[in-house]
DNA sequence: CAGTGAGCGAGCTTCCGCTTGACTT
């Protein structure tokens, strides 16, 4: 009998399906030593020993591994295979041996498997070696700078803004993304612009075309970021009234001739198939879920057997999925939609570690789940995208016609579906844009010509998927980490969600801006980039982690010491409601925040002592029972929960939020 | 499922990344 370790006990199942009875597959759940939750547990003193102990609730686990170890012939540590894996490869070694690697390992080894295929893991068995300590250490460095900066710093923030506060690497760096936006959007002025357009004919049918230049000087026909902030760096001319719109329009006269004609084709390649990353953004595009939800439904998928682990930063597939799926694509659609050659897809984010596969469908003939309503919709987007990954290009016509009026100039744009390509697969194929067959010098007449107003728009505010997507360029987060992030800064109160798009609260900016002030270096954005780099040189065996982490933590302990002697605890800005206090009738009601949350009082307290609660409506939406507001409030442990309004008259009350009507 | 509340200062709060359950309308 021998023993296997892996994480996930879906894929324990798995394994021991592939391997029958010779083997017991057992899983750790994730991480089973840890540093303490209640103290720093890092030995600042004696070269930053982390103080790893069992995490509370995995000590029935480790029990059982122990025993299963000791019955076993052999043990294989089958944990993903990337740092963090290494390092729960590490601590099952240790746990085994009393909390310290042995020096020999002995009846043990390390193995690793990219994809949960038979081949795969008969192939890695056969290749078994050793935990690689370089690897482990440079998870050590990782786990043991993210404990100091997030315990240094929040106890700052206790201390300076208000008790209970967070910081961390990558969950302040998030906040400062959106306070930065948020400051972005309010200094943007919109500019009005005017863009000009023209319907002509040719052998009785219509089509339209857009002025584009006069005398070879281009105008601005789309918002370029140019606009933004009012910077007019654009070389292209700038209608910029209707006044102005009309001159031109009064200006265009006959003939209309058609100087140039472009026709290109234009191939388009599939999009790879999903990371957790680009699944969570496609279904908050394509379903309006929110990362948590998608993250529910996919993982009741991947316990159902029907996609492979939905945690992943990687975009190749295993290469019984290629086949499959080309066998699919020709059986469905035709051998035409399957490529000469498999595509691949090369990983874009520098830091990926790809442990895993993409997430595609583990059988391309199923294409619906048929389970949870959630989960099936979600598994339609994987089918879809997995198997049109490896579908052919797409290919459009592309026309582009010139046309010249004296010292104008026209251009029309026609486009015609050659071949659909992927595109039939995904279901996005465009509608062909039809123009005449325009030949060069041809006279066209011309039936009128009009003006349309635009304004630029600010950048948008982040969404969950917007945020997350920026999170991934630049290194910042895990895909298991993700949703949790968006969680954490809406649970700290650092940011709310307004009609779907984060904005920053005044908490939120002012620990920021503390932040930022007095910690740059941290909260700069390639800090974690650089991180990575010192990360991959120790898994490297070319740095040594304790120099890596004393590096940086010489320096930033200073810091930490100046700015809690020195700076001033900050004020926080109250929330005004414009409305007059009830009580004195002199003061305006004002939002707090106290130990249970947000309430009102009047300002000026403590002259005055009036305080009422604080009640956040929900727009759009009426209680079932007496058709009353619904609000949201919060039960004795701090949960929230959705009620009605005219409480205690009425007792409607709910734990999800009401939909519509 | 529905309190109170800021100000005093007891003892408390906090990170990121890996994995699932167990609690409910």
């Amino acid at each position: 009998m021998k023993l296997i370790i892996v994480e996930s006990p879906t894929k324990a199942r798995t394994l021991e399906r592939f391997l029958g009875k010779d083997y017991q597959v057992l899983a750790t759940m994730g991480h089973i030593r840890d540093l303490p939750k209640s103290k720093l547990g890092v030995d600042v003193e004696n070269n930053f020993e982390p103080q790893y102990e069992i995490v509370s609730g995995q000590k029935k686990i480790v029990a059982k591994i122990k025993k299963a170890a000791d019955k076993a012939g052999f043990v294989f540590l089958a944990t993903d295979p990337d740092r963090e894996g290494e390092a729960i490869a590490y601590h099952v070694l240790a746990s085994l041996n009393d909390g310290r690697r042995p020096k020999k390992q002995t009846n043990i080894s390390r193995i690793t498997f990219h994809e949960i295929t038979q081949s795969a893991i008969l192939a890695a068995l056969e290749k078994s070696g050793q935990v690689d300590q370089d690897l482990v250490d440079a998870q050590t460095a990782r786990r043991v700078l993210d404990r100091l900066v997030g315990y240094k710093l929040s106890p700052v923030l206790w201390k300076k803004v208000r008790r209970g506060l967070s910081a961390g690497r990558v969950q302040s760096v998030a906040v400062r993304l959106i306070v930065e936006r948020e400051r972005e959007i309010n200094r943007f002025s919109s500019q009005p612009y005017w863009r000009i357009g023209g319907e002509f004919i040719k052998g009785g049918e219509s089509f339209g075309a857009e002025l584009i230049s006069k005398k070879g000087k281009k105008y601005q026909t789309r918002e370029k970021m140019a606009l933004f902030a009012g910077d007019y760096t654009s070389s292209r001319t700038t209608i910029k009234s209707a006044d102005q719109a009309q001159e031109i329009i009064n200006d265009l006269k006959p003939p209309f001739r058609v100087g140039q004609v472009d026709r290109k084709t234009s191939r388009r390649h599939p999009y790879p198939p999903f990371t957790t990353s680009t699944m969570q953004q496609a279904a908050y595009r394509l379903l309006n879920f929110s990362s948590q939800r998608t993250m529910r439904a996919a993982q009741k998928l991947y316990e159902e057997g029907l996609i492979t682990y939905h945690r992943t930063d990687s975009t190749s597939l295993a290469k019984e999925a290629l086949v499959a799926a080309r066998q699919v694509i020709a059986q469905k659609f035709g051998q035409e939609f399957v490529p000469d050659e498999a595509n691949f897809y090369k990983t874009k984010t520098r830091v990926a570690q790809e442990a895993h596969e993409a997430i595609r469908p583990t059988d391309f003939n199923r294409s619906q789940a048929d389970i949870a309503r959630d989960a099936d919709r979600l598994y339609q987007l994987i089918w879809r995208r997995a198997l049109s990954s490896q579908a052919a290009d797409a290919q459009t016509e592309m026309i582009m016609a010139k046309i010249n009026s004296g010292d104008y100039q026209f251009i029309a744009r026609g486009r015609r579906l050659i071949f659909p390509g992927f595109t039939k697969i995904l279901k996005m194929s465009q509608d062909d844009e039809r123009l005449p067959d325009l030949l060069l010098d041809d006279t066209l007449e011309s039936v009128k010509f009009f003006s349309n107003k635009f304004d630029t728009t600010p950048p948008p505010r982040y969404s969950e998927a917007s945020l997350i997507a920026v999170l991934e360029k630049e290194g910042i987060g895990r895909p298991s980490t993700y949703a949790p992030i968006i969680s954490t800064i809406q649970g700290r109160n650092y940011v709310q969600k307004k009609e779907g798009r984060f904005v920053p609260t005044i908490l939120g900016q002012v620990a920021n801006d503390f932040l930022a002030k007095h910690f740059p270096k941290i909260m700069d954005l390639p800090f974690t980039a650089k991180m990575e780099e010192d990360l991959d040189r120790v898994a490297n065996g070319k740095a040594e982690w304790h120099k890596i982490i004393s590096s940086f933590y010489q320096p930033f302990i200073g810091q930490v010491g100046e700015v809690e002697e020195k700076a001033k605890r900050v004020k926080i800005p109250v929330e005004k409601t414009g409305q007059k206090c009830p009580e004195c009738k002199k003061g305006e009601l004002v939002i707090r925040t106290g130990r249970f949350g947000k309430f009102l009082s009047c300002s000026r307290f403590p002259d005055c002592k009036y305080t009422a609660n604080y009640v956040e409506k929900i727009d759009g939406v009426s209680c079932p029972d007496c058709g009353g507001e619904v609000v949201i409030r919060r039960t004795k442990k701090g949960k929230h929960f959705y009620g009605c309004s005219h409480y205690p008259n009425c007792k409607w009350a709910s734990w999800r939020k009401p939909s519509k009507n």
